[in-house]
DNA sequence: CTCATCAACTGGCTTGAGCCAGTTGACCAG
DNA sequence: CTGGTCAACTGGCTCAAGCCAGTTGATGAG
């Protein structure tokens, strides 16, 4: 009934963090010197770091050492985040807007702009039909002090965007994306958000910069305007240490 | 600049899931075989089946094998899940409701009801100082198929739970909790729910019994009455590869 | 002073061996 | 037919050794 060893120094190890005996930013001793001092083989404190890796507490650097993870303040983002008052009052994007307000610096880059024909979960989000009707796929890496914290994936009908800068340039302008939107008859007015969590694909913990132990956070946003249609759908996928969501809304009856 | 081994096996491996030549149940090579036929030691072949793991995609089952996980429909949980209508249609709880809807077979068994003094986070939620008031926390767990879905751990001040079924009742009657706060004068109104993701502690893993590679959903719902109070936290911890998240809600100026 | 070099550290990954502990199904005694 | 035993499988975990590849800081050449 007594556990491994390797449990046993993660337990430790986990207890020394827990406790504060280790603080984040810390680094834990080299497997080397854990090996040594536990009386075990290096394979078998190496796995107790990576137990504790896997809890997400703690990440190696390969040539540098384990370091004791720290708690962000998340990045919360909710529905006043499509509101038109922040628009207009902050001129910034939602995003920016939130970043700023933890004091790091943003940046948002559109990496692409395609028109493709839509899956069919996009479709029938946006209620069309995916062998009709095509799409504008638009591509966004949002970064705080140029660490990426999100990609977003923005689809939307090309029947609607169409002439706009939202078909085809990845400056926005003032007021961003909801702007040009609700130049065009459609005001974002209601949403709907489908959240879920996973472990990141090999793709994303690349691309992301995503230690292991961190899940990401999945939303599939659909916007609809006045009269309940939806005009956009955009896939958001978050690093969950990094960015947190916050939502208040009417209980209807 | 060719990968390890380890991770060539692995990408593999999850190219056959990703290609449904290997699909949802399906046995993987035992960790011998893969080594033979890789050319490799076992342990490379368990490093492989690791990493695998550890992105969710298969579960190991001491004496039985490694098995290919399967993607199950999530429970969805919205803010109608506090309506008054579902409420009174159904008699059931929203849980039960959703469950239900699955074909699936749920359970709620409330574990401890207790007065405490709370933390300081439940604390501001509830606008009360915790040096001076006392609250009710209620600790619930959820079943479907009697595996654990969820915990929702509820709090609510004394002062308003004192003399009703939440102070010391597991049994709710009748259109469950929130009818038993409307009795009190205060009816769910609105709701904030803080959404965030993790890797589970060791505590959770062991109670919900959730496979290595399965991330959680932690959400801090706090209910709001008629006259915007705030009457009751709810802390859930919900396994992310059976529960998601879906809010629809309108966007205020 | 500046800059390249290099030794000594770090983790990353593999080998091949061994023992332990669940699971399963065949087989056999009753 | 029933029930127990047991062999052959599975993954869980460890060992001791080795090589590779980043990182860092001291050292020394210019």
């Amino acid at each position: 009934m007594t556990a491994p060893p390797s449990r046993q120094i993660a337990r430790e190890l986990r207890g020394q963090i827990d406790r504060g005996e280790l603080v984040a930013g810390d680094k834990l001793p080299s497997e080397r010197v854990l090996a040594e001092r536990y009386g075990v083989a290096r394979n078998t404190a190496r796995e107790a770091i990576r137990l504790l890796a896997d809890q997400g507490l703690v990440t190696a650097e390969h040539g540098r050492g384990v370091f004791v993870r720290g708690k962000h303040r998340l990045l919360r983002f909710g529905a006043e985040r499509y509101a038109r008052t922040l628009r207009e009052s902050t001129g910034l994007s939602p995003f920016r807007a939130e970043v700023e307000r933890q004091g790091r610096v943003p940046s948002v880059n559109c990496v692409s702009i395609e028109r493709v024909t839509p899956s069919a979960e996009i479709a029938e989000r946006l209620l069309i039909d995916s062998d009709v009707e095509t799409v504008v796929r638009r591509e966004n890496w949002y970064f705080a002090d140029d660490e990426p914290m999100q990609v977003g994936v923005t689809y939307s009908p090309w029947s609607i965007v169409e002439g706009t800068p939202v078909a085809d340039s990845a400056k926005m302008g003032k007021g961003s994306l909801y702007a040009r939107f609700e130049e065009v008859g459609h005001a974002i007015t209601t949403i709907r958000e489908e959240v879920s969590a996973r472990m990141p694909t090999p793709e994303e913990a690349h691309g992301l910069k995503i230690p292991d132990g961190v899940p990401v956070l999945e939303v599939v946003h659909t916007g609809c305007d006045q009269d309940g249609v939806p005009f956009e759908v955009t896939v958001f996928v978050m690093r969950a240490d990094y960015n947190g969501l916050d939502y208040k809304m009417p209980v209807e009856d």
